[in-house]
DNA sequence: TATTGTTATACTCTATAACTATA
DNA sequence: TATAGTTATAGAGTATAACAATA
């Protein structure tokens, strides 16, 4: 096993490190932790979801979405809504001001971004981002058992 | 500003969230936590170090490294021990069972930087690495000031 | 019986502020 | 006066277990 894979991989920690530090402070100027911001973004993208989806999506416990839930609920940025059709569920639901801030948020991360990748060459960054997706296709289809990940079957 | 590379900033990001949740299922058989692992690998790599100095290599306050060494020397992977010139300040020091822990737990890493990373092309990974460290190398001139950032100077 | 979300409880990481011992 | 590390306190994310309401 080449040990220069760990070097590598150490540097993928410690951009992911900074990035972390990096949106953590954009999303404190708009009232915001990293995992409410991601919460807010799913919703921002498939709609309203119920509370058991958002915690598969962000591969959390449902526990845990309650307490992100109450507090966007209490910073009024969503709200909750009985599911149409099954009275155990609720839809969780961006209100007009959460919105507005996922969407103020979102132009600071294509900002972010563009602050990052504008000043590498556009033809190192296609190479980039097809090697980081050839990546992330073997993360996803391996899933939970990275463990014993060893090429995506068909 | 090409929204494009929101996309490709959003790629970065599931892939630290896979890997981070791959590194604490790793770290959780040794044992250990990520924060916890990595300051045993700081140890590792620049021998017994000031509480003070770990701070700042870990980028968090003195007074989250008393928690992690708390930990660490109540599972006995490291020693407080006293300044040899500077009664105020204490060196970490890793136990032997503290330097065993973390080899072990580097070479899982490597293992799983080799699952990760093998079967990509060896020269779409050197790309791959290059930009990375392109990217990584402007992150840290700017350091704090993401906001700011606009070249690195000389 | 199974599922959705909650209350109860607990652990970890992180931070600020006030304090002690030493420089 | 400044520095190294601690105690005290607090907020955020996460988890499990037991429970309620509904399917």
């Amino acid at each position: 096993m080449d040990p220069r894979y760990g070097t590598l991989l150490e540097k993928v920690f410690e951009l992911a490190g900074r990035l972390n530090d990096g949106m953590a402070e954009e999303l404190e100027g708009h009232g915001l932790t990293t995992a409410r911001a991601e919460l807010l973004w799913r919703l921002g993208a498939d709609g309203p979801l119920t509370q058991r989806r958002l915690s598969e999506d962000l591969r959390c416990t449902p526990r845990n979405v309650t307490g992100l839930v109450d507090a966007l609920e209490a910073a009024a940025l969503v709200r909750r809504e009985v599911h149409p059709t099954d009275r155990r569920a609720i839809l969780v639901t961006l209100t007009d001001a959460g919105r507005a801030t996922l969407q103020r948020w979102q132009e600071g991360f294509v900002a972010l971004a563009g602050q990052m990748f504008a000043p590498v060459p556009a033809e190192d960054l296609q190479g980039f981002e097809a090697t980081l997706e050839h990546i992330l296709t073997q993360l996803r289809s391996a899933d939970g058992s990275m463990g014993a990940a060893s090429g995506q079957d068909a």
